[in-house]
DNA sequence: AGCACGCCGACT
DNA sequence: GTCGGCGTGCTC
């Protein structure tokens, strides 16, 4: 804290805008400010919530600065939490003002919930009654009496106006206090519904407690197979934490939370986890933060943006599906939640519990090396029997000509058709046909803004970028040579497949299930419901029915085009189309009943493959950590160099396949979202680039120098940073 | 990031 | 004559 030269004291203020270092702004005389108050200050033409930084201010021309308008009546941003924003600023390379930002985006909660007016019940007696009274008096009284009511809320208990009431409380009937606000949710209770754990889990569930009562940073990964019951498991974890009066949060990737897992918690603890994600009411996210500020709010559970709550004693983060993409946020401050989940962790000296059926590499290894405590846990055999898998080689048994689907898959329908038992057909592809092309000339449908194929859905008449959203009418005749009706559609959508399953089973009751459904989600999750009643016997889906959704009555799961996802060059390719298979033949075999996943494929002896039908990964990811040990992938080694290299992933791609044909042997390379490492010195305009590793700075230095040397020179999109290691917090 | 100012094209 | 596009520049 400074002095400016007329003696008023100067503080530092994190604004939400992209400066490098917190703006100063003056303390009004009288007023009270720390490390971490909320206030509110000019900027510019307009006000914004700031944060009250720590240390001194910058020194501006004393002309400039402006006092604080308000400090808000608001729990103070923790030490915890403002290391956090200058940790997270540090590493992703976003101003930190831009990282606050994501505290503070909840617009009017930084005041106090007004208390509402009640009325109570005192001794004195209305002077007349009247029938209406009466039926307000017998209301209070079957309520016990002693009960504070909200005006319109009695009257409409008693079924009378309002003026009734009003009458009464006049006359000295009611008095009036003030009822705290409600609590967005009961209390958690963990001793509510103790589990019965098998073994295995039992054992799970006293390693994790121990961690939590050893009260000291540690990472846990929990990997257990669909059905194994891993929520089980971190629940105990949760119940321990809570047992010592710690605040928990789990973070989970999707958007909204699916009810299965809400109802679960409930059952558990008595009572349901706050919810935080994009799409909470703007009246509930006020009431959330702020209790949770409060520490009224004990358990939140919510997606990435959840991890910027200003939790006031936060002692547990258990990240589910550990995995998942969805955890990386690629806009403006650009991070991974479980990473940052360790973390704040690690600042506040708490567990930090991983879990996933299907876990990412890097965890894997940090398991393996020790780094993070890994906790195993045996397949249930008892009510969830895990599906068998099967890989369907398509050169044995192929498809009918122009058609997409093995006989293999077709007879395995049927039997789950004719038993009345449902059956799910997967194939990540939205659409009628990925590739149209003419059959006189050869011509390619292409985006004329991106470059990609157009992707023709056939029911909206439509050829479509997923890539950019552009959009034409398909049209009859060839653009480039002029001839109708010769342009054939080239590889299946699941538009495509619901018609070959339509010919096959034409009593069968189909239906597609993609984002690009017409009635949005709403209507989505009423055909969810209704697969789930029974009301459709084949369900042919996009990677969203990987997700959450129980069906208790699929029995048989195929997946059209196993490979797809295999060769397009992300170094990922295996480990996503691992956990995505996986999760998607985990649909089947949650009722008891034999279920079957078919997995039709090009390639039966892949390791994803292998690992997929065998049920045993271990081998799978023994490969892909070899292989990144040769030098693909972080989390090995340190990072050493990023490579900017443009604003798509394609123009990525272009780069490394120019290093690689280059320099053959060298350390390559990924190719990553902006999450995943910190963005070097960058305009926000590059949004991917290539990570190059090696053991020796020199090495770096002759892969870039190489690079730029036979790369292309797409916009000069190339930009170096060196001596960064995104593991160096552990 | 947000917001204002500012300078050029089609319309109440 | 105005409304409105987005380029540039600034915010303690």
């Amino acid at each position: 804290m400074t002095q400016d030269s007329l003696g008023v004291r100067v503080v530092p203020v994190l604004v939400p805008m992209p400066a490098e270092a917190p703006y100063s702004y003056q303390v009004p005389p009288g007023m009270q400010v720390v490390p971490g108050s909320i206030v509110r200050v000019p900027l510019g033409p307009r006000e914004v919530a700031g944060i009250v930084w720590d240390g001194e201010g910058g020194s501006v021309d004393a002309r400039k600065l402006r006092p604080i308008s308000e400090v808000f009546d608001c729990p103070p941003v923790t030490e915890r939490m403002r290391r956090f924003v200058e940790w997270v600023a540090g590493y992703t390379l976003a101003a930190p003002g831009m990282v606050a930002r994501m505290i503070l985006r909840v617009p009017t909660a930084f005041d106090p919930e007004p208390d509402i007016d009640g009325l109570v019940l005192t001794n004195r007696h209305p002077d007349r009654m009247t029938p209406a009274r009466t039926r307000v008096l017998s209301i209070v009284e079957e309520h016990g009496g002693d009960l504070a009511w909200t005006r319109s809320g009695l009257a409409h208990a008693a079924g009378v106006s309002m003026t009734v009431v009003d009458g009464l409380a006049a006359q000295g009937v009611f008095e009036k206090v003030q009822i705290p606000t409600r609590p967005v949710v009961a209390e958690p209770d963990p001793d509510y519904a103790a589990p019965t754990l098998s073994d295995g889990q039992a054992e799970a569930a006293e390693a994790l407690r121990l961690r939590i009562t050893d009260d000291a940073f540690s990472v846990s990964l929990i990997d257990g197979v669909t059905g194994s019951g891993k929520t089980e498991v971190y629940f105990e974890a949760i119940a321990a934490a809570l047992k010592e009066g710690r605040q928990v949060l789990v973070l989970v990737p999707e958007i909204a939370l699916t009810q299965a897992f809400l109802d679960r918690f409930h059952d558990r603890f008595g009572a349901k986890p706050a919810e935080w994600h994009s799409d909470l009411a703007p009246r509930m996210r006020e009431r959330v933060w702020r209790q949770v500020a409060e520490g009224r709010v004990r358990v939140v559970a919510g997606a990435r943006s959840a991890l910027f709550l200003p939790f006031k004693e936060l002692g547990l983060i258990v990240v589910d599906e550990e995995h998942d993409p969805a955890y990386k946020q690629e806009d403006r401050v650009f991070y991974n939640a479980r990473d940052m989940a360790v973390v704040q962790g690690q600042l506040g000296g708490f567990p930090v519990v991983l879990a996933s059926a299907t876990p990412s590499v890097e965890s894997r290894v940090n398991a393996t090396s020790g780094r993070y405590g890994l906790v195993s846990l045996p397949a249930r055999y008892a009510e969830a029997a895990l599906p068998s898998i099967r890989a369907v080689d398509m050169r044995r048994a192929p498809p009918a000509r122009g058609n997409f689907l093995s006989p293999v898959l077709i007879d395995a329908m049927r039997e789950s058709v004719e038993s009345g038992e449902q059956a799910l057909l997967f194939l990540n592809r939205r659409g009628y046909a990925p590739l149209t092309l003419c059959r006189v000339c050869g011509h390619r449908f292409q985006c004329p803004q991106c470059s990609s194929w157009l992707v023709e859905h056939r029911f909206r008449g439509q050829l479509i970028c997923h890539h950019c959203g552009h959009h034409e009418p398909k049209p009859d005749a060839c653009p480039e040579c002029g001839t109708l009706d010769h342009l054939v559609a080239c590889g299946p959508g699941v538009e495509r497949i619901a018609e070959e399953v339509d010919a096959a089973f034409p009593d069968a009751r189909t239906i597609v299930l993609s984002s690009d459904m017409l009635g949005g989600t709403k209507r989505l999750r009423l055909e969810l419901e209704a697969i789930a009643k029974g009301e459709a016997d084949i369900v042919i889906g996009t990677q969203l029915v990987a997700k959450g959704h129980n069906f208790p009555n699929m029995t048989m799961v195929g997946v059209v085009d196993g490979d797809l996802g295999l060769a397009n060059g992300d170094p990922r390719a295996a480990e996503r189309t691992f956990q995505l298979l996986s999760q998607v033949t985990g649909r089947a075999g949650r009722t008891g009943k034999a279920s079957r996943g078919l997995i039709q494929t090009y390639q039966p002896d892949h390791p994803v493959m292998r690992a997929l039908v065998s049920g045993n990964s271990d081998a799978f990811y023994a490969q892909e950590i070899a292989e990144r040990r040769r030098g693909h992938l972080p989390p090995f080694g340190r990072l050493a160099a990023i490579i900017v290299s443009g604003e798509t992933k394609a123009e990525a791609e272009t780069h490394a396949r120019a290093l690689r044909r280059a320099a053959p042997e060298s350390d390559l390379i990924d190719i990553l979202g902006p999450a995943e490492a910190p963005l070097a010195l960058i305009a926000g305009r590059h949004r991917f680039r290539l990570l190059i590793q090696g053991e020796r700075k020199a090495d770096i230095q002759t892969y870039i120098r190489t690079l730029l040397a036979t790369g292309p020179k797409s916009r000069g999109s190339l930009r170096v940073q060196v001596d960064i290691d995104p593991q160096s917090f552990l």
